[in-house]
RNA sequence: GCUCAAGUGGCGGAAUUGGUAGACGCGCUGGAUUCAAAAUCCAGUUCUUUCGGGAGUGUGGGUUCGAUUCCCACCUUGAGUACCA
């Protein structure tokens, strides 16, 4: 019987399907167990090699899991609602929900053909009317929410609202806006309905804000900063403008710091845990006052060093410090104005790109040194950021090294607050070795000590205190499209009001075009059907809208990672119609235990969810504090691309007087010639070849003309353009298959070729990120029907370390493939299954315990590339011994069967059993078949010899010094010369002593 | 600049409480089988050599009887982040 993967893998997913093998059930007497995968985006090109590299390995770790007796929830569902399903709407007209529900249809037939024990009867789809009505509940719970700082943690609304109502609002520590005004429970009794709604708001854990925001005018939707890359959009690179927009936005600065202690609880990877560390940016230190002379207003900064307090000898503010306008005097008006305008014009971009030059404007302000009382003078300077802290520093040039540049730059004084430290060449900040001078009360104090000095004297003359800052901002929540969650949310008067629980869901209007409106509005401002009647309870025409029962609804939606952010949960009771999961289903399952996913999503999709989860946990709704118990990030496989070289001469002018526009060359452009690869190096071969073709052929005449003409250097320099070829007309020898290539697209038709003299053509590789622009993507669905998905599951783990980035190869899958047919011939020959119930031997058994040794230790590790090796090297030894005892070989079915299911279910199913493989229990290993008989003991003296003696395993520490004694008695009669001592070191090796 | 990760044959990569470096696979070489090819099987494959051996895990030091593994400095590559006061 031949090894025929393809008609094994088939039945085998049947049955899986049609006997619901891998459903979990949300109680049971086994351990729980949750093997989450971050789900994907449907996208219309499918999936390709490197997508199941995840789902591979966690896959095998559920399977292990089932095993070794867990009950396993290992679910998979689709993130829908994105961009690039919306961008396909504009250009065809096509609903979302239609592309969306053909490329979910490829993606499950993919993901099925590979062989995954998910538990489909769980999938979720973020854009599921019956999913997104749960984002919607979640989105009105942070509304009807604040952060209480005293309880710290987030509590109802109503408990604020009866706090203003008793006491106003002096004694209320809660996470809001800055801005908020101090009332007292009269005030606020008597304030307007909508009053006390725009003060609530500026508490809630949403809220709306006027925010500044990265417009993309080319995609006509706000993007987040992770979304942009260099200025321009991650999709598309369109250019991206500062804009002022009414948005929601999520107060996640309340969490910022269980945000960074619950990061200790957690298994993640150092460098995960430190990149969200970052994010947040914690730093302490104190806000301090500085009142501004002739003027009422105060300047307040943050700084982390106040102990440096007397270093200052000037103040930053940034450009679009909202006070500079009012302390510049008249004779600095004119440059601070003209420098501000400079600076604006400036994008991000350049201002990053050019961090070196030193510019700023001084404002003709002071301010007054709280303590010395002495004048400081104001500057603006574009070092300092508006986005962080408060927008303006305390220059301490002689601590600060920006403060320094800027200070020598601008001829400022810098004095030296340090004792016995040089200044003279640059400023001084280890903290460590500080001891502080010329500082009055803070003079000869270390550090930490002059640190809380500084805040205590600070508090006291109350200009100033103790503070910590974040990083971390709060999150925009709007998108101005159409693919995403509408929000349910009308308003009356403007001001926002939640739509009742039971009226959800809201579900996304019909509109005619994806586009925003001409107006600038989302494109839900095209919906004719969106408009609230708070009489029927539904949404209505908007003609209806009267003011008083019909009220618009909010037009934008909300972004992607609102569904993403606790998609976790809903798998737990996916059907649930009355609650987003039931609170028994939600005990059992706790939360993910393995969460396996790219590290892209690092402080985006991670931190939020921490923060959703955290704050579910505050309102009660979830048990636990952290989603993701445990994470891996794997790495990505990438593709090798092909290029062909296309010729590109540039011909230097002799003369300046023909230059044309100051451009000293002029190129000619073979759009029609390509050289193969290794010819590109030989200069003087490649002009040879293409002058042969000048002379032949009419149609680069024009070069001719160009070195007929006599105004160019002689020679023509050489320049390649590399263009991508798809990789299907390559070989593994990197020859393109000129005809296959000719025939892709009709501007290759004519294309003519520099050939190697054999004939072949070389292309040049490169390793790049796998995608279909690129041509180099490997279809997962073609290596399935050569090889079988065993062998493709297989061979990705045996490709290298999960984590690791690495290139696909398809040609290294024979290997894997190899193997499993004489893993297939070890159970079966002609004549059917060939196992026996032999006695085992010795040596087999010590293969297999071996084998079930290294593959545990490596499942635990996710260490799945070394365990293939295993699989290997133990197939080879019992093929060589040619076991066919039972007892080998029902346990190594198992083993294999996480790694590749299909040809071990039907092989157990072969040796006669009934069940599926996947519910039988791990074969346990026994030490005892490990035991060798002898051992190999390095015997070292004093590094000047060393031999090795081959002793009895089972030896004791005694016995083994006894008999490397009796060695070492004989050894030392041979040379002449008096026995050494033994010692035998715990371990491996055994010294002798003189 | 800072933070993190990593440097081992032609290639992907094994090997750490410090103990025979290069497992396993690809590729390559030779052989068997075949009319031939594919497939399969067997042998070899770090470099070097005067066939005794010698060198060898990015570079230079150090600790150790012994270092791919630990320590210091440097170089290179990748990832993240960026004027964070």
């Amino acid at each position: 019987m031949q090894y025929n993967f393809n008609e094994i893998e088939a039945k085998w997913q049947k049955y899986w399907s049609e006997n619901q093998t891998f459903k979990a059930e949300n109680q049971s007497d086994k351990p729980k167990y949750y093997v989450l995968d971050m789900f994907p985006y449907p996208s219309g090109a499918g999936l390709h090699v490197g997508h199941p590299l995840g789902y591979i390995a966690s896959d095998i770790y559920a399977r292990f899991k089932r095993h070794k007796g867990f009950n396993v929830l290992h679910p998979q569902g689709y993130d829908s609602f994105g961009l690039p399903a919306e961008q396909y709407a504009i250009q065809t007209g096509q609903h979302p929900a239609v592309t969306t529900e053909e490329n979910i249809k490829t993606y499950r037939r993919q993901l099925d053909q590979i062989g995954f024990s998910f538990d489909w009867s769980r999938e979720v789809r973020t854009s599921d009317p019956n999913y997104y009505k749960w984002t919607q509940w979640i989105f009105i719970q942070l509304f009807e929410s604040w952060y209480n700082n005293d309880t710290n943690k987030a509590e109802a609304i109503e408990t604020l609202i009866s706090k203003f109502a008793s006491e106003g609002n002096a004694h209320v520590n809660a996470v809001c806006d800055e801005d908020v005004a101090v009332f007292s429970a009269e005030t606020w009794n008597n304030f307007s309905s909508k009053k006390q709604q725009e003060i609530l708001l500026q508490y809630r854990l949403t809220y709306l804000a006027e925010t500044e925001v990265n417009w993309c005018p080319a995609l006509g939707t706000v993007l987040a900063n992770d979304e942009i890359v260099n200025g321009v959009s991650e999709r598309g690179g369109h250019p991206v403008i500062r804009k002022k927009m009414t948005q929601w936005s999520m107060r996640i600065s309340a969490y910022a710091e269980r945000l960074l202690q619950g990061l200790d609880t957690i298994d993640w990877t150092d460098s995960l845990k430190e990149s969200q560390r970052n994010w947040i940016g914690k730093s302490i230190g104190a806000s301090v006052s500085f009142s501004v002379n002739n003027h009422d207003e105060i300047i307040e900064v943050f700084t982390t060093r106040p102990d440096t307090i007397f270093g200052v000898s000037f103040m930053t503010l940034a450009p679009e410090h909202e006070l500079v306008s009012q302390i510049t005097t008249e004779e600095q008006k004119a440059e601070v104005e003209a420098y501000i305008e400079k600076t604006a014009k400036r994008s991000e971009r350049d201002r990053m790109a050019d961090v070196k030059t030193i510019s700023g404007v001084f404002t003709g302000a002071y301010a007054e040194h709280p303590f010395s009382k002495e004048p400081i003078p104001i500057w603006i300077g574009d070092y300092v950021l508006a986005g962080y802290g408060t927008g303006a520093v305390m220059s301490v040039p002689c601590g600060d090294q920006r403060d320094y540049a800027f200070a020598k730059h601008f001829n400022i004084p810098i004095p030296n607050i340090f004792e016995g430290v040089d200044i003279s060449e640059e400023a001084f900040s280890d903290k460590d070795k500080t001891v502080i001078a010329n500082s009055d009360f803070l003079n000869g104090l270390p550090y930490k000590k002059a640190m809380k000095r500084a805040i205590f004297e600070l508090e006291k003359i109350g200009q100033g205190e103790g503070k910590t800052n974040y990083r971390l901002r709060d999150a925009v929540f709007s998108r101005q499209r159409y693919w995403g969650e509408p929000f349910p949310v009308y308003y009356v008067n403007g001001m926002p009001q939640m739509i009742d629980k039971a009226h959800l869901p809201i579900r996304l209007p019909d509109v005619e075009k994806y586009l925003p409106t001409e107006t600038g509005e989302p494109p839900l401002g095209r919906a004719d059907v969106w408009a609230w009647d708070v009489k029927q309870c539904s949404v209505v025409s908007n003609e209806l809208i009267d003011n008083e029962t019909v009220f618009p609804l909010e037009l934008n939606t909300m972004p992607g990672w609102a569904g993403s952010s606790w998609y976790f949960f809903r798998y737990m009771d996916a059907h649930n119609d009355l609650d987003f999961a039931s609170e028994d289903a939600l005990k059992y399952w706790e939360n993910v235990d393995l969460y396996i996913g790219g590290s892209e999503h690092a402080t985006g999709h991670l931190l939020y969810a921490r923060f959703w989860v955290k704050f579910m946990k505050d309102r009660g709704f979830v048990g636990v504090e952290e989603p993701f118990k445990k994470l891996i990030n794997q790495g990505m496989i990438l593709g090798t691309s092909a290029f062909v070289n296309q010729l590109n001469y540039v011909f230097r002018y002799k003369n300046e007087a023909d230059l044309i526009e100051d451009t000293p060359t002029a190129s000619i452009y073979f759009k029609h010639v390509y050289i193969s690869n290794s010819l590109v190096n030989d200069n003087s071969k490649v002009e040879e070849l293409l002058f042969e073709l000048i002379n032949k052929d009419s149609e680069y005449k024009v070069l001719k003309d160009y070195i007929d003409s006599g105004k160019f250097e002689q020679k023509p320099e050489l320049f390649f353009y590399d263009k991508h070829v798809d990789v299907s007309f390559v070989n593994s020898s990197d020859e393109l298959n000129i005809e296959s290539f000719k025939n892709w697209r009709e501007e290759f038709n004519n294309v003519e070729f520099i050939t190697e003299e054999d004939g072949t053509f070389k292309v040049k590789r490169e390793v790049e990120k796998m995608s279909k622009s690129k041509y180099n993507v490997v279809n997962p669905d073609s290596i399935c029907e050569d090889y079988g998905a065993d062998s493709l599951r297989l061979y990705e783990m045996f490709l290298g370390p999960l984590e690791q980035y690495k290139p696909w190869n398809t040609a290294g899958i024979t290997g894997v493939h190899g193997f499993l047919k004489k893993l297939w011939k070890l159970y079966v020959d002609d004549n059917g299954i060939k196992v026996t119930n032999s006695e085992p031997s010795k040596d087999s058994l010590k293969t297999l315990h071996k084998t079930i040794k290294k593959v545990e230790e490596d499942i635990e590790n996710f260490s799945f590339n070394t365990s293939v090796s295993t699989f290997m090297i133990a197939v080879n030894e019992l093929t060589a011994e040619k076991c066919t005892s039972r007892e080998i070989l029902e346990p190594l079915v198992i083993l294999m069967s996480p790694y590749a299911p299909h040809i071990s279910e039907e092989l157990w199913h072969q040796l006669g059993h009934e069940e599926s493989i996947s519910t039988v229990a791990f074969p346990k290993f026994d030490e005892r078949h490990l035991v060798e008989s002898s051992k190999n003991y390095p015997i070292s003296f004093n590094g000047k010899m060393r031999f090795t003696l081959e002793l009895p395993m089972d030896m004791s520490k005694d016995d083994i010094e006894k008999a490397v004694m009796a060695h070492e008695k004989t050894q030392a009669q041979l040379e002449g010369r008096t026995p050494k001592k033994v010692i035998v070191v715990p371990g491996k090796i055994v010294n002798i002593v003189g």
